[in-house]
DNA sequence: TATATTGGTGAGTATAACTCACTAAAAATG
DNA sequence: CATTTTTAGTGAGTTATACTCACCAATATA
C-alpha cells in the first residue's frame, strides 16, 4: 500500500494482471465469502482501482467462477495416478470418497464458495465450472460402471442417484465443518460411507459368511455324493 | 393498485398485516428468489411503502427466515398420522423418503429457498428455521433407530450420516428438478433410494436365496450323515 | 373534546457493483 | 529518433436497493 496521491502506477502484462487478480480474488473470497467480499477490496491488495478488475473481467461473479475453475485443475491432478494403484470396485470407491474428504478438509472455504455461491446459482448449469465438476465426479461414476461390469456391484443399481447420495450426503454432513465448527473425521467417514453403500443397513448381513458355509457344504455334499453314488457326477 | 397521489390508505391489525406481508414475501422470494426480489415489490403488491414491512420485520432476510419457519409447520402435518399407519423400519424409512420427495415435488420454488437461501447461510445454525429442520430430520432418525432396535438394521451404523446421505442425496438430485429443469419420479426414487440404504450395491446379494440353499444343503448333509455314520451326529 | 397509541408514510442515507471518457506508458512503425 | 497505435490503468460518476427516521393521521381511551 502506498499513500494517497504518492502512488507510482505499476503497469503488468495482460497475464501476469490476471493471474494476481485470481489469486487475490481467491483470498479474499475466502476471508469474506462472496456477498461480503468487495470488489474494491480485491482491488486495493493490488494496489490498482476497481476500474481495472473490470477491464479483465466482465463482473464479480465472472470473477468468481474463473476462481473455481482454477482450483478444480488444480484437484484434477492426481486422481487418475491415485486410481491406478489401487484394484477391486470396493477399495476404488473407498479412494474416491476418501480423496474428496481430504480436499473437503483441505479447502473448506473454497469448498463453501462452490457449495453455496456456484452450485445454486441458475448461471451454474451449463458453466465451464459445471463442466469441470462433471468431469471431477465422472471418476466415481466410471468405478461404479467398472465394479457393475466386474461383478461386484449390483447392475440394477441407478448409478447417477448413487453418486448424488455420496456427493451429496458428504456436503451435508461436511457442512459444519466447512463453516468453521467442528472436525472432519476423513478416513472414518470414508469408511463408513464405503460400507453403507457397499453393504447397506438391513442385517441379514452375514452373506459372506453365508457363502463360505454354502460352498464348504457344497463341497461336502459332493464327497458324500461321490461315495454314495458310484456314477460320478461332478456338481460343476 | 391504485393512481399516485389518490390511494386511500389502509390501515389494518398487527397480526393482519403481518400474515398479509408473509404471504405477498412469500411470494415475490419463491418468484424471483431472495436476491432479486425487491422489499419494494412486496410493499408494492400490498400497496404500502417500503418502511411498513420495516415497522415488522427487522431486516429482509428475517421475513425470508419467518416465511420459511411458517412452511415448516404447514409441513409437519401428517408425519406422525402417516407413520402410525405403516409397520417395519423398512416400509417405515420408504415412507419418509418418498414423502419428502412429494415435498420437494409440491414445493421446488421453496425449497429452493430452504437449500440455497437459508441453510447455507451463517445465521442459520442455531435459528428457530434450523430448530424445525432439525425436528423434520428427526423423524427419519426415530425411524432408523426403531430399526436398530427392532434387529432389522445393524446397530453400528452412524446414523447422522446416514440421514444426511438421505436427505443430501435427495437434495442433489432433485437439484435439477427444483431449478425448473426436467421431471421428478417420486415412486421411483422412493423405491430406489430405500434399496440403496438398506441392501447397499455390493452383489453377493441372494443372500435370502443363499440363506435358503444353506438350509437346503444343511438339511442333506444332516441326513446323508446320518445314513454314513450309524452315531447321530447332528450339525445344529 | 383532548390525549395516547400505533399503523403508515416518504424522503433520505449508505454502500457497492458497474460504466466510461480519458490519461499515459509502452510498443510498433516510419 | 519521432510519430502513431495500442493498451494498462484511472477515478469520478451512475444506479440500485436495503434500511432509517422524523413525522403524520386514524383509532381507541379518558
Amino acid at each position: 500500500m502506498s499513500r494517497a496521491g504518492t502512488r507510482k502506477i505499476v503497469r503488468l502484462g495482460r497475464e501476469q494482471r490476471v493471474a494476481d487478480i485470481l489469486q487475490a480474488a481467491r483470498d479474499v473470497f475466502c476471508e469474506k465469502g462472496y456477498e461480503a467480499a468487495a470488489v474494491s477490496e480485491i482491488a486495493a491488495r493490488l494496489d490498482i482501482v476497481e476500474g481495472t478488475i473490470y477491464k479483465y473481467f466482465e463482473s464479480k461473479r465472472e470473477l468468481l467462477l474463473k476462481v473455481l475453475e482454477h482450483w478444480y485443475e488444480e484437484l484434477f491432478g492426481d486422481y487418475e495416478r491415485d486410481l491406478a494403484g489401487v484394484a477391486g470396485a470396493r477399495q476404488r470407491l473407498r479412494l474416491l470418497v476418501w480423496r474428496h474428504l481430504r480436499s473437503v478438509h483441505e479447502y473448506p472455504l473454497l469448498c463453501r464458495l462452490m457449495f453455496r455461491e456456484v452450485r445454486a446459482e441458475q448461471d451454474y448449469h451449463g458453466s465451464t465450472v459445471y463442466a469441470k465438476n462433471r468431469r471431477y465426479t465422472q471418476f466415481l461414476v466410471d468405478v461404479l460402471k467398472e465394479g457393475v461390469e466386474a461383478g461386484e456391484f449390483r447392475a440394477d443399481v441407478p448409478l447417477a442417484l448413487l453418486r448424488d447420495m455420496i456427493y451429496g450426503g458428504i456436503e451435508h454432513h461436511a457442512w459444519n465443518f466447512i463453516c468453521g465448527r467442528g472436525e472432519l473425521d476423513v478416513d472414518g467417514l470414508a469408511e463408513q460411507i464405503t460400507l453403507i453403500v457397499c453393504d447397506g443397513i438391513a442385517v441379514q448381513r452375514p452373506a459372506a459368511d453365508l457363502g463360505r458355509e454354502t460352498q464348504r457344504l457344497s463341497q461336502i455334499v459332493d464327497r458324500m455324493e461321490r461315495k454314495l453314488s458310484p456314477r460320478s457326477k461332478s456338481t460343476k
